[in-house]
DNA sequence: TGCAACGTACGATATTTATCGTACCTTTGT
DNA sequence: ACAAAGGTACGATAAATATCGTACGTTGCA
């Protein structure tokens, strides 16, 4: 058995599912259930109203969702950020794929065919900007 | 119901306890059930070898790994390249997570403090380098 | 008032992934 | 010969994730 305190959670890594909604959270801000359901279905996830729900629901439970029950139709939003959710999956993926080497990852990206030329100049452009910060 | 005709699949992407069997063999070539349980088990995962065992075996069925059964002591390897694989997997990470643009993962990357200055300069390494090559 | 539309709650069920125990076969040392 | 060591096969079970149906409460009209 898990502990999950409701408190203690804290809320881990998004599965695929529960990062389709943070998503349509992060992108469109507090929203009912009927609206991310919408949106997902809006974007070629089929899934029933109820479905979205309990994901929602759970999510809530797992932390990683806020949600304010002062009306009727509750209004949920995310309680992770944006950025540093994705910035740990980055992490992750660093670390498990790439051995902990950022410079790794970069080099699969300019081997692989989809990185246009546009891509590499605006990552070159990040790295002089970068330096003009230090 | 899910097709699962023996050869059609084409592997898909692993999951994490996949990947981590898949590295062994892609790091020390085609081995046993017993090397790479071995192997977990000295990397801190702990699991008992028949746990290892059917892994691998469902593995085989996806089509991930390959199998010598002439002698008793079966040999497993890798039936999908390393790279190949993980250019899939970060392919989808910057779908899922980056809009589809290498540049904004790599954002994220600059931003991220454990991004050392050595790594920086790994990645414009990289980037000169990839330049000349065009 | 009463009913249709829309909400939430909750249990049931799939599905996928992960972990093991047990049965049974093969090799090897004594 | 035969027991111990070490293999594989396979079914059971756990655990996490995902999807839905049904029950039931609330709101807004016709």
């Amino acid at each position: 058995m898990k502990a999950q305190n409701p408190e203690s959670d804290q809320a881990g890594i998004p599965t695929k599912a529960e990062m389709d909604i943070l998503q349509v959270l992060w992108d469109c801000g507090p929203s009912t259930v009927r609206f991310v359901n919408d949106t997902l279905n809006a974007q070629k996830k089929a899934v029933q109203y109820t479905s979205t729900l309990k994901q929602m629901q759970v999510m809530v439970e797992k932390g990683m969702l806020l949600r304010d029950e002062s009306n009727m139709k509750h209004i949920y939003s995310a309680a992770i950020e944006e950025q540093a959710t994705k910035g740990l999956m980055l992490d992750k993926i660093v670390d498990t794929l790439y051995k902990g080497s950022p410079s790794n990852l970069v080099m699969q990206l300019l081997g692989n065919k989809k990185t246009s030329q546009a891509e590499l100049d605006a990552i070159r452009a990040l790295l002089d900007q970068h330096k003009d910060e230090l």
